[in-house]
DNA sequence: TGCGTCAGGTTTACCGGTAACGTAGCTTAA
DNA sequence: TTAAGCTACGTTACCGGTAAACCTGACGCA
């Protein structure tokens, strides 16, 4: 006997004895199975429940080496607003149907993706959810080897490891790129934060140029600062920029909590918005709607993008067919500051 | 043999094979153990290695009764800014040292929580983080049977399951029904949200009340809204209250999303704030902030409490001495809008 | 009477890892 | 010289659940 210390919890065979049945028929009633009778049924059940049985899924997982209920999900930062939407229809999704969501944050490096894969793969999961296309090789040998439904979500990729859920970012900028044009900025800046790693800002960025450049009136100045995404670096970012060149007609934020620091910066320094200055914003943050003037911005259809890739990765657990890369519309929000 | 498609993944077993050890050696020098030859360490490594194994986490923790390096963390809605950041100071310190949290939410619903915890002590976690005090019965038999630390965060409790991580809700309506009466305001008003079930902005409502009361200016009324929390349910639920109490100086919300609701709602009337009405939220929001007017309202120290939680839940797991109840002490913030 | 069938089970053999204990060969100190 | 000790491993016995195969008595039926 190796444990010194008493056992505390009842498992099958506990029950098994109890009931006077063997354990294998405990299992098959608990799981709901049949072939047999109403009375065992009954008795198996009640002992269980009397005896405060919790089923071991440690052991069952491994047990089938299939199947395991456990889903991971990787984000790359678990304060944003939009994130806890995404997450949360997952969550939902996936609760609904059993499975549980471990989840991890990778603060937009891949190599800290690379490590989180590592130890979830090892909890050998049903899937996984990763957010973005930037992967390390590592990353996708593991997840390829692995042989699990793998859910790439967010930023579009049109060849996904498994599955892809999610927009184009570069889209989103040119659409607000063309946007500001039409609406006749020509002197446009851009405030954004964590340049090298957030590769998704980056594209909205170089979708926005690419759109201005066109249109003959290139991107005047950027700010990008060292920092998370947050309101004080927009307020902060934008007051720089402003400095560098007093003239910009109009800026494009990283996303709407920058865009809200920005128009709060305005707001103290007496710059009329739109008239002084446009803001835009990207995301959709509901805050974004109901400020004194709503915020020109992207909307990003978080839950949903959730719900789609929790239903992509259960349809292919299932073997349903499923196509591999879903796209998610985004939604050019007019808004009153551009 | 039972399963007919071959196996894709190596195991200790395969790895001492070629090796030409035992699985007991592979797995204790990939555990970094010590008593064996450079020799033989270096060329398990490499033949893992190769091999691209992938340890089991499932069978280990299976082996082991104990430690799973599973958490669950279980939170009242994952859309909400404030439990993203408690989220991810727990798992910032978690996956630090090796933990995975496994997530759950339960929309303020005791029963959808027991739901949650029945699917997660299955698992055998190492642990369990809750959200406020209000369990089902079985829930804490559940808890207490599985013999496993739990911390419940955010709101304290004086007789925890095991370890609370937290403040007083109370002490907040108190603190900011104080705060009012002293800036001179008579007539307060609140506006809230799902009234039922939230059990802790209730007990900041009745903290409020009481601070009031015993000031000699009760409450004069209330509009609480069957909707989450957030800033459409703060606009329109302000608009509701002062069609029925147009003579109110102070409005205390729910939370600052619903705050800065209320505070668009003003401006879109031409309420003056603070001199027609005083707005205060709850929560500490990083956007109420940097608004117009910086928002009256209490700062909750979101992620210390998250890491104070899992630092606490770690120092159990380790048999080192922690205190059952941590206070984290909230902090009113007086703005500009009250 | 003999045999097939079926309900209602039981038995067996794992899943992949780990703790506890065992052991061969060599060194070392009394 | 010899027992004790150390090094570097190997062996055994599980952890709790599950699939698959096997068993058994009662009943129907030719």
């Amino acid at each position: 006997m190796r444990s010194v210390e008493r056992k505390t919890k009842a498992n099958l065979e506990d029950i098994a004895r109890v009931a006077g049945v063997s354990k294998m028929t405990v299992s098959r009633v608990l799981r709901g199975g049949s072939g047999f009778s109403d009375d065992t049924r009954a008795r198996v059940r009640r002992i269980a429940e009397d005896m405060g049985y919790v089923p071991n899924r440690l052991a069952a997982a491994f047990a089938l080496d299939q199947a395991s209920t456990l889903v991971g999900m990787c984000v790359p930062r678990l304060t944003s607003g939009l994130f806890g939407h995404v997450l949360d229809g997952v969550d939902r999704a996936l609760s609904r149907l059993g499975f549980q969501v471990m989840i991890g944050s990778n603060n937009h490096s891949a190599e800290e993706e690379e490590a989180w894969v590592r130890q979830i793969v090892a909890w050998r999961p049903s899937g996984v959810i990763l957010s973005g296309r930037n992967h390390t090789a590592g990353t996708v040998d593991l997840l390829r080897n692995a042989g699990m439904p793998v859910v790439e979500i967010w930023e579009l990729t049109t060849s996904p490891i498994d599955m892809a859920v999610g927009f184009s970012h570069f889209d989103c900028g040119v659409e607000i790129g063309q946007f500001v044009i039409r609406r006749g900025r020509r002197r446009a800046g851009f405030v954004g934060a964590l340049s090298r790693s957030d590769v998704m800002g980056q594209a909205r960025l170089q979708g926005f140029e690419a759109a201005l450049a066109r249109a003959g009136h290139p991107l005047a100045d950027r700010e990008v600062l060292h920092d998370s995404p947050g309101f004080y670096p927009g307020y902060y970012g934008l007051e720089t920029l402003l400095a560098r060149r007093p003239d910009l007609d109009v800026v494009y934020f990283h996303n709407d909590e920058m865009a809200i620091g920005g128009l709060a910066y305005c707001q103290s320094r007496g710059i009329r918005v739109p008239d002084d200055l446009g803001i835009v914003g990207w995301g959709g943050m509901e805050a974004a709607s109901v400020l004194p003037r709503r915020l020109t911005t992207t909307v990003v259809p978080t839950t949903a993008i959730g719900k789609a890739a929790a239903e992509a990765l259960v349809a292919r657990l299932k073997g349903e067919p499923c196509q591999d890369v879903t796209v998610v519309p985004t939604r050019l929000v007019p808004g009153e500051t551009a």
